[in-house]
DNA sequence: CCGGTTGCCGAAACCGGTTTCGGCAACTAG
DNA sequence: CTAGTTGCCGAAACCGGTTTCGGCAACCGG
């Protein structure tokens, strides 16, 4: 027994701490709730006493009132590739962390099409099953951001969005990670490095898209149109890619992944091929999944926190619910650069392309804090 | 504008439903909760028109009153192996189906200890975000089950428990599937077989290798207690453990394996000892985990299907909240096994032991209908 | 000394449902 | 024809909080 029940075995209820303080329900409450028409002693006197009696107010009591049951909304879609599967711990991780410290809970719904989700998402709002909601994987033309919009509920995108008017989101800086890449293998060396990307409906594939093509333009490689394949996601398909690629009559020596899970695919292909990565093929992918530390050589990457992303995302979702504007609530980070060893100078040594030089790219990519995103969205 | 939001743009609520009806809200109420005393004829209007109007109820309003919010409560611990991380999408999706279906809806948080955990669960329940809980990972001495029942919340585990007195429960039959498994490989010759069990601090680590002792004994082949190793729950610790089995005078020609991750590690060392996994080293695993499926040759394993047990652990809590006895509320079901290469007959060729042949011991664990649990729990 | 603030709290309405209670009308039995 | 059911619904209490409103006492300046 903890205080929490009283003798009675009944729970304690505000009704119990005003009376046994010999003043008002109303009071207790505006106490507890920071209102400036009470005076410190009697918050004192109030904090205190409840704490004592163990007395926590019923969320869906107070919901009744305010509106809100501070709740946040997670609808997780299952429909999609495995890759995302090792993610979603460590976002689910973070989220719940975020919201634990300011006494949020967390309602999470799977769904396996587009109209199960707005089903799903709807429920959820109808019943006031969540306050807001964070929408994880976000596309090119997000069905959910209009949904939601229209529902006049908060929300914030785990990924940027060309038409962001009126929402706040966190994201990782792909393009910036996909431009170093390019810079890195051209420091090494290579002139024909090849790019394979996930499916371009998702916005992130767009992002790291043009980065890798910013990247290419500005070390002078232009014309990269057929060394680009999209729609890879998964192992099996980046052997594939990496097959097709290798097979061409002019065969990149390096290959930037847009995904991981892709990249190690080209692992396949490559033993199939009886040759090596990091020598004769230079592969560098993105996300940081746990599998490509395992490979060998390890799989350099560029790792992205995902239970860091989970904190920011509950974090700034409920600053939002609490009233703060969504465009003010926007944060990015770069991707932290690891080096594996499955890149390296390309194998018909060619001379360094420019001054930049592997170490000083490694600066490049250094966890930060998160930063306001001041610049333009892509 | 779907008939939800009022002319006005207000959300509906039950007066609204009420007033348009020319009856009260009590009366609303109870046609919509199926009480006797309202005529069929009142109650196909109120029906009709309640939907028509889009109303529907804010769990939080009717929890007030009722004390239940319609939420099943999942605390997923993070600070365990990553064998879990693929179950994870899988079963959660499992319980918000059944929940969904139900119009409930499920609550998630995290912990990385036990102190963490045994919070997070009693904030849920003192704030009645959740009517009850589902356990994951049944623990052998379960504090959980302890912490639970003081507070007299519902809950089911998924694994069964000795101490099992109100407590529910689903779970595979892992003892039948090792001692399959065991059959399975004396019947294709082999004599000396170990087992690599996981955390023995869970009780489906105790159960297999009950299992796993039962097979043996049942093949007359005792004295197995050199030929168990536990602790193993990771390719890496998987590989080391079967070196060290291979390395000793008198090694094994099969091993059974309690978890895929581990036997993935077999892989690993099979190939750095140059020897074949299927033909000179037998492996049978347990989990059915994606990676299985892509080794070569793939791992035969006993697969279980996680989306399945969460929908049935939420089919049973929520029964469990509305009433039913815990005891009345437990299911079982065998795993199935998936044939993958990785099992074969021994190198140094015996005549099969016994008169079980592989493809008869194939034709158990196919699946079946979730069946009461009628026999003795382990 | 007196009218006007100001600080602080009690009283009561309110949120959106559920559930109890009581009563009216119709029907049934004696 | 009357007394007793029965079916059906309105009225109101209730759940556990939050928020508004008003008033009392102390303090303030003129």
């Amino acid at each position: 027994m903890d205080g929490t029940i009283d003798s009675t075995g009944r729970p304690v209820r505000i009704q119990d701490v005003a009376r046994a303080l010999g003043i008002t329900k109303g009071t207790v409450s505006r106490a507890l709730n920071g209102y400036s028409d009470i005076s410190e002693v009697t918050r004192k006197r109030v904090r205190r006493k409840a704490r004592s009696m163990g007395y926590v107010p019923l969320s869906h009591a107070q919901a009744i009132r305010t509106g809100r049951v501070r709740a946040l909304g997670l609808v997780w879609r299952v429909d999609s590739h495995d890759g995302d599967r090792a993610f979603l711990s460590d976002f689910l991780d973070g989220v719940s962390r975020s919201a634990s410290a300011e006494d949020w809970s967390l309602s999470v719904s799977t769904a396996d099409s587009d109209e199960s989700e707005r089903d799903t998402i709807r429920r959820l709002i109808r019943e006031r099953k969540a306050d807001g909601f964070i929408l994880p994987r976000t596309r090119v033309d997000d069905l959910r951001v209009h949904w939601l919009k229209a529902e006049k509920a908060p929300f914030v995108l785990y990924g940027r969005i060309r038409q962001g008017d009126g929402c706040s989101w966190f994201d990782f800086l792909g393009e910036q990670a996909m431009r170093s890449a390019v810079d890195r293998l051209v420091g090494l060396g290579h002139r024909r490095i090849a790019f394979v990307n996930g499916d371009i409906g998702f916005n992130y594939a767009v992002i790291r898209e043009a980065g890798f093509r910013a990247g290419m333009a500005g070390a002078g490689l232009g014309a990269v149109e057929d060394m680009i394949i999209d729609g890879v996601m998964t192992p099996d398909a980046g052997a594939r890619a990496t097959e097709a690629l290798l097979s061409r009559s002019s065969p990149p020596t390096a290959i930037v992944f847009a995904q991981d899970m892709a990249a190690l695919g080209a692992y396949r292909a490559a033993e199939s091929r009886g040759i090596r990565i990091g020598s004769d093929l230079s592969v560098i992918g993105y996300d940081g999944v746990p599998e490509g530390r395992f490979m060998s050589p390890p799989l350099s990457t560029y790792s992205v926190d995902s239970r860091l992303a989970g904190t920011r995302l509950a974090t700034l979702l409920i600053r939002q619910i609490r009233g703060d504007a969504p465009e003010c609530l926007r944060e990015t980070m770069k991707a932290n650069f690891v080096t594996g060893g499955s890149d390296g100078p390309p194998r018909t040594v060619a001379r360094p392309h420019r001054a930049l030089t592997a170490s000083k790219v490694c600066q490049q990519g250094r966890r930060g804090r998160p930063t306001q995103a001041t610049e333009e969205q892509l």
